[in-house]
DNA sequence: TGTATAATTTTTGTCGACAAAATAGTTTGC
DNA sequence: GCAAACTATTTTGTCGACAAAAATTATACA
């Protein structure tokens, strides 16, 4: 029940939106002068980005060569983001064939689920304990970008702001096992969730609003119990909403 | 309060006991004649189990030219090699300068403790829930070849078979995030109980032995609730071991 | 003698090239 | 007309080379 897709899809995909987002340029990087040791960052950057959005979508081939002629370097550098990007499962190599972009499982759906549940659990519960003002800070600000993107009824941006909120509350239960878990879980929701994002214009974000805030606040009070019951209740909300997405089924990047 | 060490310790370690272990040749391999694509993984392998086994010690750096010489490969494969590793925690790449096998950092210990014991009681938890009678089959080998290393004292063999046995029990529980971050975990555990291992040799591992059983009978009963409980104290009483360990602080590889 | 600067060596990050594998395309046989 | 075998092209995995950066050594100067 992996996701497939055509080689027309990936290639409207592909091309057709490949420049779209934070306004990059076609020529996607003025070529020379870069900094040294720079460049297989930034091609791991960018690979990532495109990937979590479906810009290159999953199973989708990743060609080393038209890669490096576009952002100007040679295939070392590529290589070398590939490989890093393999260690997170966000590709996957094929030996002596080309490096493909992950599939979403969606028969291992429920471990995905779990997973990120019980990380959503543990990462509030330790930011209740161990977050510092400069934490709250930061999480009040995140939760403010969220609640902006709500109000302007972006789905896609309320997709990046909700991580960025719950990546802020693991930040400051200072666990590094933890974070680096639920970050790449967070990760996989992104693709799922923009797979939907057209669902996603529904009364619930409203409703989440509230439930971050209450975490805030039961965070700010140190109550870790609460924190916990919180974040179950939310991790709980969200899964059963991407559930009810995937059994309507309607994709949003599958189209034509 | 990292551990650190000077070059001669580290020259010590590497040249003295490079080549002990499960038989390997002086030379290595016998150079040419590698499959196509191994390469690279080849070298993984090699260095993960150096890391692991403290052969190279932590804060160490790693020579590529040195490497590839010894193994008879070029940078290239090596280079692919140290990015996974970096990858996953064991190494640690200084920008434009050697890459270094990462250090043990004592004062985040009990942020590995936590991420321990949760992942101790997730995976025999789900264990209980998701085994098959073949996976129960793999789970009482491996605590056999426990039972054994115990009987013959042998320390070294009994942290790497309790290892195993862990492991066993986390794939049976079959979800790749848990089992994934546990072990690291377990390879980040069994650096540290390398250093101590000298420590090993009392009367816990047999009370080891015995709570292995009790967890074996509760997954097969799949008595979740057991299985959670036996396994908080299990790991419990490592991360006590451990501790006590590094307060009585007999390092046994850093010698001299 | 000690310290700051300059020259030298070592080491990393990147590149272009090449051979093994796989893919695509063409020809041959039935 | 279709399938199998062969050829050509594309693509990956590996190599050696080179330049930028850092480490090391040598030199100058107080």
């Amino acid at each position: 029940m992996d996701i497939t897709f055509t080689r027309e899809q990936m290639l409207w995909n592909h091309k057709g939106h490949q420049a779209r987002g934070k306004g990059k340029s076609m020529a996607e990087k003025p070529a020379r002068e870069r900094k040294r040791g720079s460049g297989a960052q930034y091609v791991y950057e960018v690979l990532r980005e495109e990937i979590l959005d479906l810009i290159l979508p999953p199973g989708s081939p990743i060609d080393e060569n038209q890669l490096a002629e576009r952002l100007s370097m040679s295939r070392t550098p590529i290589r070398e983001a590939l490989v890093r990007l393999a260690g997170e499962g966000l590709v996957t190599p094929l030996p002596n064939r080309s490096t493909v972009v992950s599939n979403i499982d969606f028969l291992s759906l429920h471990t995905f689920f779990d997973a990120l549940t019980l990380m959503y659990r543990v990462t509030t519960r330790l930011a209740g304990e161990y977050h510092t003002p400069a934490d709250l800070q930061i999480i009040r600000s995140r939760q403010a970008d969220f609640a902006r993107s709500v109000e302007r009824q972006d789905a896609l941006e309320m997709i990046a702001t909700n991580r960025e909120f719950h990546a802020a509350i693991a930040e400051a239960g200072r666990n590094v096992y933890f974070t680096n878990l639920f970050c790449r879980l967070l990760d996989e929701g992104q693709r799922i969730l923009r797979l939907y994002y057209s669902s996603f214009n529904d009364q619930l974000p409203q409703r989440y609003v509230v439930e971050h805030e209450q975490m805030i606040a039961a965070i700010e009070a140190r109550d870790i119990n609460i924190c916990d019951r919180l974040a179950k209740a939310h991790a709980d909300q969200i899964v059963s909403q991407i559930q009810s997405m995937i059994s309507r089924g309607v994709a949003h990047t599958i189209p034509l």
